[in-house]
DNA sequence: TTGACATTCAAACGAATGTTTGAAACATAT
DNA sequence: ATATGTTTCAAACATTCGTTTGAATGTCAA
């Protein structure tokens, strides 16, 4: 019932293009026959496999961004788990190789924090999900793995300092229109590269230990 | 022709609740039925003043949101003119002073943050306008305070740092959302007193100087 | 091949969208 | 008071939206 075996390519596709229009133009920027005409299918399509265009989303959200950003996170687990007692740096380290210089794609890095980022502006259903299934852990494990490096009472900026890291990340992102406008410079792999170098650094030197 | 002296009310009002509107749901996601309803007057006035829905909301980013920029422009100028060789805390600071803690209302802030945030992913004209208007000239003065404190051959960092910083400024505006949900506290006053404070220090740790 | 089910499709549906219309209400100067 | 120009309004406009329909096509076991 629903997806058999062979052939459900249209399923896939429906929610391969959904993600990569929903990224660019948000949900309401996108309609039902742009998403159907980009996978080459009939409109009908996404109310039969999806019955309706919020569920398309939500699905594309539960099936394609957070098993993407778990497997980032276990990327990072995984990398420090080299380590036997990591430092501050090793962490931060391998918390920006995981999330900026991991498995996937500069594309798919694009829309994956364009996605959450309209998430945290205009929350849905999906950031529920996003953020009880991936999000808090990731803090929880960070928080965990640089408090004992925090004296007593500087526990409370810990917070900020993790969710300001997770911003420089999310910054990477809308950088890109500014830095080619503020700057003149094109957002090429050079100017990625120095960015990454520069995050690392800025977090690092922003830590309260 | 168009606004004459008086009871040009309803122009404003429409371009008041346009702002708020467009700030929390964006262009696509706000009608125009909804924009005259919030400004209680008739649908029809919307193509009378503004010509049609596009031309309101660049109207209302000249109008509204260049202006409000440059107040908080000249009061970060007007604010570190008090020193004679500012620091680069000092510079700092005066920018964190002036663009978080400034003449704006705290909801204020937040709309204007959130339709940058919302330009800077899907730019329009009106992005353009804001970049030549207002954020070059910003990162123009920044980098030409900051520059005398940078060692040769570090003049290229300093453009990511003060992209940075602004980012911290910017994400101000979506940590309220995960703050609530990662942390579980409140997105309260002190919360925010803690993180403005946390900003400064992030920002100034980050600096390459 | 037949029959039962899954999937695709063109076409149409009702609702919502941005926009236009023409008359009514208002303002102001002569 | 009248005339002129401005602003508001209810109603309708054409278009686009998400969704539904019913027939056609594809799939595959019996």
């Amino acid at each position: 019932m629903g997806q058999n075996t062979a052939s459900n390519h249209t399923r896939e596709r429906l929610l391969e293009k959904a993600e990569d229009l929903f990224a660019q133009r948000g949900y309401h920027g996108v309609s039902v026959r742009e998403i159907t005409a980009a996978a080459k299918c009939n409109m009908a399509s996404v109310n039969y496999h999806f019955s309706n265009k919020k569920n398309l989303y939500l699905e594309m959200f539960r099936t394609r961004w957070i098993p993407r950003e778990k497997r980032m996170y276990d990327a990072f687990l995984a990398s420090l788990a080299e380590e036997k007692a990591p430092s501050p740096t090793q962490i931060i380290t391998a918390l920006a190789r995981a999330y900026l210089k991991g498995p996937l794609t500069d594309e798919e890095y694009r829309r994956h924090r364009q996605l959450i980022v309209r998430e945290m502006y205009t929350p849905t259903e999906a950031f529920e999900v996003a953020a009880d299934q991936t999000l808090r852990p990731l803090f929880e494990t960070l928080y965990s793995l640089l408090k004992p490096f925090f004296g007593n009472g500087l526990e409370g900026n810990l917070t900020f300092d993790i969710m300001s890291i997770y911003g420089i990340v999310l910054y990477l992102n809308y950088s890109r229109p500014m830095v080619t406008r503020i700057t003149g410079k094109e957002y090429d792999d050079t100017f990625k590269t120095l960015l990454i170098d520069h995050m690392v650094r800025f977090s690092m030197n922003g830590l309260s230990v």
